[in-house]
DNA sequence: AGTCAAAATAAGAATGATTGTTATTATTTT
DNA sequence: AAAATAATAACAATCATTCTTATTTTGACT
């Protein structure tokens, strides 16, 4: 994996993000210091990024794939509000609960969890006061 | 939600198939009764379907959507060796589990176990012998 | 049975996300 | 510095899915 200063601008941006960004909402924020990148150079760096455990793809239905720069152990929330994706911090990792799912072993999984976020369950709160 | 033939022979298709079909190989099947069927036609049917909660989505990152005519609770492997996804049935709902993961509250969540089927296990046996 | 409004359809265009192609450029190795 | 390799920009192509529109079907009500 030779170096690129485009590659290293995309790794960047999503070290920087604190949502978890689609493809191309890594590319409208590479742009602003790499004009003439292409899409389809982002979308190859951050395949190359996920391929390389360098950060993880997060996968919800039904909408493009979302990226995210913390490596360490967590799950995924999507409101159902506001669409945001937030992080869950579980106390034990829920793999060890699929293990014993199958006969043949479980190797992976892709979870998202839907439910409303902080913000979306206050603001509905603050209303219904 | 007025009646109609092309609904009800794909509601038919997704009842008899044993597979997890995605909407064109439904597609493919109802066309050897109705060969004029617009593929369409299948997708807004097996979306209005599963909305009405007579079948199930079943959401596989990076493939076409399968459709699943088993209501009752279970879950979903898909073979990372051919590809094929398999139900899976676990003894208490997971549900149970992801309830506590969020002070906000979880309403649903979207679950891909990865795994080898029986199948390829057996196989990847046999050849090791 | 005949009329009407609502819902559904076929056909094909359009969309959106993603990947492929190719000629060129940048990076690494010798 | 030259050769070999990987990466790029530009843009075409693909694939799944949804949208549009003119037409047909269905179900309710005479």
């Amino acid at each position: 994996m030779k170096y690129s200063r485009q590659r290293e601008l995309i790794r960047e941006a999503v070290e920087r993000s604190t949502h978890h960004p689609t493809a191309d909402a890594i590319y409208q924020e590479v742009r602003k210091k790499e004009p003439n990148i292409s899409l389809a150079t982002v979308y190859r760096n951050l395949n190359q990024l996920a391929d390389n455990g360098i950060i993880r793809r997060v996968a919800v239905p039904g909408e493009p794939e979302h990226f995210d720069h913390t490596m360490a152990y967590h799950e995924h929330m999507i409101c159902t509000q506001c669409g945001c994706v937030v992080d869950i911090w579980p106390e034990k990792p829920l793999y060890e609960q699929f293990e014993a799912l199958s006969e043949t072993g479980i190797t992976g999984y892709d979870l998202i969890l839907h439910g409303l976020c902080r913000a979306c369950a206050d603001r509905n709160n603050l209303k219904q006061d």
